[in-house]
DNA sequence: CCAATATTTAGAAAATCATCTAATTAGAGT
DNA sequence: ACTCTAATTAGATGATTTTCTAAATATTGG
């Protein structure tokens, strides 16, 4: 896991919200981008740091994309900086 | 607690390693600097991202200046991102 | 008050980021 | 093969971020 990756993909507002929408299941790229005032090539971008740091995981459905939340690397990542004053809880 | 801010102040690897090292205790603006490659200056306006995120506080110490953890920010924001797919705990 | 120490603020340069429009790719159905 | 829909990539532009050096501020001690 690239820690920096994560936490510099969760610094943008949009793709916060972004991960907040997939927890309630997977979402095609237009239908999330239906949620935000930006243009979809803009969206892509974010869907795209995201994939990068690994916290979504896409999978194609015919001509759509249907993005996938990664909990466990939230988790890992957000844990991480969290826990560990002095040992693993 | 304007969570776009500890976000955004999260974002960079050095600030992280600021609060990882202020885990262990209060320590001033010039011990946590000797802990990095970057000129004085530049933590000090990481300091200030810290701060206005409030993610740290500050206290005057003579001629120093100690920086202690704000650990419930820290827990709200990422607790906040982690937890809530439908409810609470 | 003056000097020394600790730290910050100011200003500037380089790098990165967010966003848009236009063009391209990919798949499904006719 | 053609067309429609879904989504991405390319290229450009403006805004923000990171970093430095130089200068300024604050506090203590002689």
């Amino acid at each position: 896991m690239r820690i920096n990756r994560v936490f510099e993909a969760l610094s943008h507002p949009a793709r916060r919200q972004i991960l907040t929408l997939l927890k309630a299941g997977p979402m095609s790229a237009g239908e999330l981008a239906d949620h935000f005032d930006l243009t979809k090539p803009t969206l892509s971008v974010h869907f795209n740091k995201l994939r990068e740091a690994e916290l979504v995981a896409v999978e194609r459905r015919g001509t759509s994309l249907i993005y996938h939340l990664n909990m466990s690397i939230l988790e890992e990542a957000l844990g991480g900086l969290l826990g560990a004053k002095d040992q693993a809880p």
